[in-house]
DNA sequence: CCATTTTATGCAAACGGTTGCATTGGAAAG
DNA sequence: CTTTCCAATGCAACCGTTTGCATAAAATGG
């Protein structure tokens, strides 16, 4: 076995609990004493044992991050990796491991409630996509802290949540192209049921109500989950009478297929079409031409959500907070401006 | 405080350790005693404190998976994503949880060797760029279960690993590129110091040494880490006197680099130049043209890991294990085969 | 029908820390 | 030189479960 704090006292001659006052630094020690304890514990190589010390402080410091498993998009997911990252650095700076769980509902006791009720986790973070009135529900009854990565769907005002300004963003995104020349302005989505494209489709309808009659509101189109069908859905748009002069896309892979797609019908960006697409890839800078775009911080989104759930962690009546982070343009070739 | 086991016993009227055994379901207990504690247990909406009986167990039930922080390219992460879910899965289905880690190195006490120290996990899983001689060493010396995810720089024969058979993919790549009699193959790599780009590239010379004279073997390009750069190495290549007429990337980003440098160079894919690439994205069937690809199938890769650590902690002498897994061609039509 | 084995259950220690309360010795205060 | 107070440390209970050993009751065998 390995050596315990009782083998630290017994070395020193104090007792255990001394030992232990030392490791947490919570009590008066004499200067003397806690050289010598700190001095035996390097020695004897100690290290606490952390599944004795949550049991006797009845807290795990783990912190749970639910993945939504239905989610097989792997770039989306690349794009969450972000978060995931932040979510991982900001805990760790206060000490809390991050446990990682798909959200999996085909089980008899759902895996998300199971580290809620065997207390595996002290809080969870989890997307608005596993925030169900029945996981929000057993949540609530059990005053667990949790926090939700994106506007949910139900009880906005009663729970925690970050999300991005995904209305304002597309809102800015709208009137940049307005402002550079470009009238007819379709928005291509990957799927418009989810409350963010809901919020997006908002910001890209107020900007265009601002504008006298020119815009057409049928300009939104479904990918229906699958980004790949932006590219039949553009050349589409392409063979009407009256074409769109730009295109906004709700990912990187739908604005790579609409590039496509524009190359396919010789249609010139930004010349005679506009694109412009939400989230910042890397690899948009270097796309032809190179995007611009809505630049999400999910770094950020992360690191608030992450932030917000130790502070209930740690106080328990420390209120819900909405948290709405900014998105910012990112202004590059693919739309500098409509040939007159 | 919430319902305990002693609670349970106390209701049903027999000792703790018989309720315990009925959670356990591992000792003789009477039909009657049983449903009469499963009920109960039901009643009182009792759960196990996990943290109780993890310490009972001296078990954490938990893995830890280590992420290399360092590596902040998105694409490739999108890409261990699938690793991921699948060792998430997994463990989950063998009662563990998914600890995560990124790796970071400025701290005195790095985080990763804490997991160990500190009991906070059975066993851990890290990637061949975490798998330093320092960290192998004090797994080895606690004799502490863990599995290398990719081909490991050191101990090769003496640690378990997983890894894709990358050298016999690109050996594969290549032959398939001569047979479709593309003759003059570059190879781009993002960077190629890795212990898997190297394999790679040894597989690549494999393949083309068996051809007489024709291949040039100073076709091998690195991108110096940045995937970018492939846009204008592909340029200099047909700039020069001798052209290539093929080109095999190490991945996704790469090879979207090479399309846009060969249009920009009008050459035609496949008639004048074949390309093929490393990893299967989604959306590289929907590329222009649709890519041949080497598709490495990083689920399995994830699900090997993973169901290995998890016999390696429930068997301590289990031994060390290397699996290799085939990569597979998918062909499309970047490869179709050169006009003659 | 008694001896032996098996089955079902209880008892209590153990896991390795933490923490409220008690105790001690010495310093500060009067 | 007492009295008071505080800093430093020890004692022991406790956190909720597991498990080896003991025991009683029931089943089996001869």
């Amino acid at each position: 076995m390995a050596v315990t704090i009782k083998d630290i006292a017994k070395h020193v001659g104090v007792a255990p609990s001394t030992v232990s006052r030392v490791i947490n630094g919570n009590a008066a020690i004499s200067k003397e004493t806690k050289d010598k304890i700190i001095k035996v514990m390097k020695d004897m190589d100690y290290h606490p044992n952390s599944l004795a010390r949550n049991f006797a402080n009845g807290s795990t410091y783990a912190i749970g991050l639910v993945i939504d498993a239905s989610d097989d998009n792997t770039f989306s997911n690349a794009f969450f990796n972000r978060s995931v990252y932040a979510i991982e650095t900001v805990i760790q700076q206060n000490g809390y491991n991050l446990l990682i769980t798909n959200d999996r509902e085909d089980e008899k006791r759902p895996s998300v409630e199971k580290l809620v009720f065997e207390k595996k986790v002290d809080g969870i973070i989890l997307p608005s996509s596993s925030a169900t009135p029945k996981l929000i529900g057993v949540l609530k009854k059990n005053n667990f802290p949790f926090i939700v990565l994106g506007e949910p769907e139900i009880e906005k005002d009663e729970t925690s949540w970050v999300d991005v300004n995904n209305a304002l963003g597309s809102e800015t995104a709208v009137k940049h192209l307005l402002q550079n020349g470009y009238k007819r302005i379709v928005f291509i989505l990957e799927n418009r049921t989810t409350v963010f494209a809901k919020n997006r489709v908002e910001g890209y309808e107020r900007a265009l109500s601002e504008v006298e009659g020119e815009a057409r509101l049928d300009d939104i189109k479904d990918c229906d989950g699958k980004a790949e069908n932006a590219f039949e859905i553009t050349k589409k748009l392409f063979e009407q009478a009256e074409t769109p002069d730009a295109i906004l896309c709700s990912n990187n892979v739908i604005a790579y297929q609409v590039l496509r797609a524009l190359r396919a019908c010789s249609k010139s960006i930004p010349d005679e079409v506009g694109v412009m697409t939400f989230d910042n890839y890397p690899f948009s800078e270097f796309m032809d031409p190179p995007l611009s775009v809505v630049d999400v911080d999910t770094f950020r989104l992360g690191e608030q959500a992450a932030s917000n759930l130790i502070k209930k962690i740690q106080n328990a009546d420390y209120e819900n907070q909405q948290t709405v982070i900014a998105t910012k343009l990112i202004i590059r070739e693919s739309t500098k401006g409509k040939r007159k």
